[in-house]
RNA sequence: GUGGGCGUAGCUCAGACUGGUUAGAGCCCUGGAUUGUGGCUCCAGAGGUCGGGGGUUCAAAUCCCCUCGCUCACCCCA
């Protein structure tokens, strides 16, 4: 056997390429529309960003990174999200004196180190948008918005918005503290991990579906009714966005995002039929990001979607593609003899503009036509000794089987129809 | 990292339980059907170290062990 791609990656080949374009395509039409400008970071960067960014005891960042040393024995690390890359860049190019907000977006791979499985990859493309510079709420609500707008232009239905508020710096410190002193005497009666939790971080237990923890859960203080003034009318305030817009969203209480940065808003969409993985996209605040990666206080919120889940939910959801578009011309020729003129004939087509290909193998007529056929050309020219002679071409429409013959100096004109 | 399922042609799969002549089918691909015309049909052909290694046996795709890969789930996430 031959060597193989990888595990967990893939390639995309060119019957899926169409795809890619035309989500791609829409993608940065809607955040066109929105205001969003696009920033392309490198693929990997110094390891210490991701775990200063992401947070040390993040699952990302203590087994999920591909990290490797450069030659002087630097550590880098292959990107597995994209927001503490542009928030570095963002500090690194000074992007706060461009404007006082900016609305940025990223596309393109990603890198987790995990056991594959369905709708998780090992190098899986996401795009995701950053507004850096504001606090306001409407940002939250806006972000929420241009993501729905994307899914929507894509034609996916039934997404579920899940939505919570993880508080800030202060309240979040005293819920932790709490939930910690509510959890202590039923410590021994939640499972192993969730023992493991309550040490490395108690908010994780909430998220656990296992029943025994669950029933515990269930009555444990609840994030949202302990926020601080200013996160309490924050959410609210985003809500009231959300619902201003007809956006129909649940409020998870247990909605606990897997990055440390967040800070406020935090939100996931999820669409049902991707088996295990089906949140397609999630999001939310990250006040003190900026700040801990090294810049001035810096309120900012953005969100982040998987491109590969979005294909399958697509699919799922059998909603039509765009289809190729077949190539204009095919050039036949009769005869090897023919060859040279056919060439010349298919170079003079395409400077026209029109797309045109030819069979360079010495293949009969008969195969030639059937190429034309596969590849879906819409008219075929073909180059023959007896046309040639009179300084003319078959020119045959390969929809209706019709066919003429024209003089080669007027193939301009003729395709120009 | 832990568990379950599966690895036979490019793809989808038979054959395996009950070892035994040149391992099959469909799709795809290539060529042809009186030689200068595609899609349908018909005919022919190409294509496989049966994931890899070891063992049992006169004989292994088939039984046993190991290994690799894929896949699904847990975990986490997109």
């Amino acid at each position: 056997m031959f060597i193989k791609v990888p595990k967990g990656t893939q390639d995309i080949l060119p019957e899926d390429i169409l795809k890619w374009y035309h989500i791609e395509d829409m993608i940065k039409e809607i955040l066109n529309k929105y205001g969003y400008k696009e920033i392309r970071t490198p693929y990997f960067e110094y390891t210490d960003l991701f775990i200063r960014g992401i947070g040390e005891s993040t699952d990302i960042v203590t087994k999920e990174m591909f990290t490797f040393p450069d030659r002087k024995g630097r550590s880098l690390t292959l990107r597995p999200e994209g927001t503490a890359p542009v928030v570095r860049a963002y500090l690194e190019n000074r992007m706060d004196r461009i404007s006082k907000v900016i609305k940025l977006f990223y596309l393109g791979p990603m890198f987790r180190c995990e056991k594959p499985q369905a709708g998780r990859f090992r190098q899986f493309n996401q795009f995701g948008i950053e507004v850096i510079g504001t606090k306001s709420s409407a940002a939250d609500a806006e972000v929420i918005l241009t993501v729905l707008d994307v899914y929507k232009k894509l034609g996916l239905k039934n997404l579920e918005i899940l939505i919570n508020s993880v508080g800030c710096k202060k309240c979040r410190v005293d819920y932790v503290q709490k939930l910690k002193k509510y959890l202590k005497d039923k410590k021994d009666f939640l499972c192993s991990e969730c023992k493991e939790r309550y040490n490395k971080n108690p908010l994780r237990v909430l998220d656990c579906k296992k029943d025994s923890c669950k029933k515990i859960i269930e009555i444990a203080p609840v994030i949202t009714e302990n926020l601080c003034q200013e996160c309490e009318s924050h959410f609210s305030e985003v809500k009231s966005y959300l619902n201003d817009q007809k956006i129909v969203f649940h409020e998870d209480p247990r909605l606990i995002r897997g990055l440390d940065y967040y800070t406020k808003t935090a939100f996931e969409i999820i669409s049902g039929g991707l088996g295990a993985q089906n949140a397609i996209g999630g999001g939310g605040r990250y006040d003190d990001l900026v700040e801990e990666l090294g810049g001035k206080p810096t309120p900012a919120v953005g969100f982040a979607a998987g491109i590969e889940r979005m294909i399958i939910a697509i699919d799922q959801q059998k909603i039509k593609w765009p289809v190729e578009k077949g190539l204009d011309i095919f050039v036949a020729k009769v005869n090897e003899k023919n060859k040279d003129t056919a060439f010349r004939l298919l170079q003079k087509i395409r400077n026209t503009g029109l797309s045109a290909d030819m069979d360079y193998s010495e293949g009969s007529l008969k195969s030639q036509m059937r190429i034309a056929n596969k590849i879906g050309a819409r008219y075929a020219v073909i180059v023959g000794e007896e046309e040639l002679s009179k300084n003319m071409v078959i020119f045959r429409n390969m929809q209706t089987k019709e066919q003429k013959e024209i003089k080669i100096d007027n193939i301009i004109d003729e395709l120009s129809l």
